[in-house]
DNA sequence: GCCAACGTTGGC
DNA sequence: GCCAACGTTGGC
């Protein structure tokens, strides 16, 4: 948006344990638009709040579970706004630091493009070199919401065609 | 279930 | 502001 500059897509990884909420879940939903709300770290809220824009792309991953891997894509189709369940004590994800006046979490909305044709498991990810810096890869990352850059978003993109 | 790698909390 | 204790995440 800067010096006339065209804007750019940027790239995302969101994390969701299959248990709690998996893409088959996300796919039986009739709009397969959900609310990516009860985050409760602050750098995974100041992306959402801050720098995800309209159009923006993530990877729908899979964690704590048998075969963690990416599954599907996503697209941003509401920018961060305060994350409601936040506010309501009857929520998993209650947070009574966090008001409809003074919200301290955000969300987004996100929409399912597609199923990957098969799912690029963490295994899978960890074998390419290309991806040796990815964040998803560092030790001891446990980001649930995390940027991908456009070379790592690519080449994965990349492995979907096998 | 284990445990490393964090982030958060709270006493001082 | 420091830092130990504690809780959580998430792969294995």
């Amino acid at each position: 948006m800067t010096r006339g500059k065209p804007a750019s897509v940027g790239y995302w990884l969101f994390k969701t344990e299959p248990s709690a909420f998996s893409i088959t879940d996300l796919k039986n939903r009739k709009s397969r638009t959900e609310h990516w709300d009860g985050v409760r770290n602050f750098q995974a809220r100041n992306f959402m709040r801050d720098d995800m824009r309209l159009g923006d792309l993530g990877f729908f991953y899979h964690s704590s579970c048998s075969d963690p891997a990416i599954v599907g894509i996503v697209e941003i189709v509401r920018t961060g706004y305060p994350d409601f369940t936040a506010f309501d004590s009857k929520e998993p994800h209650y947070d009574p630091k966090s008001t409809p006046q003074r919200p301290l979490w955000y969300m987004v909305d996100v929409h399912l493009k597609r199923e990957l044709r098969e799912p690029i498991t963490l295994r899978e990810l960890k074998a390419q070199p290309a991806l040796a810096d990815m964040r998803l890869l560092s030790r001891g990352n446990r980001l649930s919401v995390m940027p991908v850059n456009l070379q790592e978003w690519e080449y994965i993109l990349g492995m979907d065609h096998r």
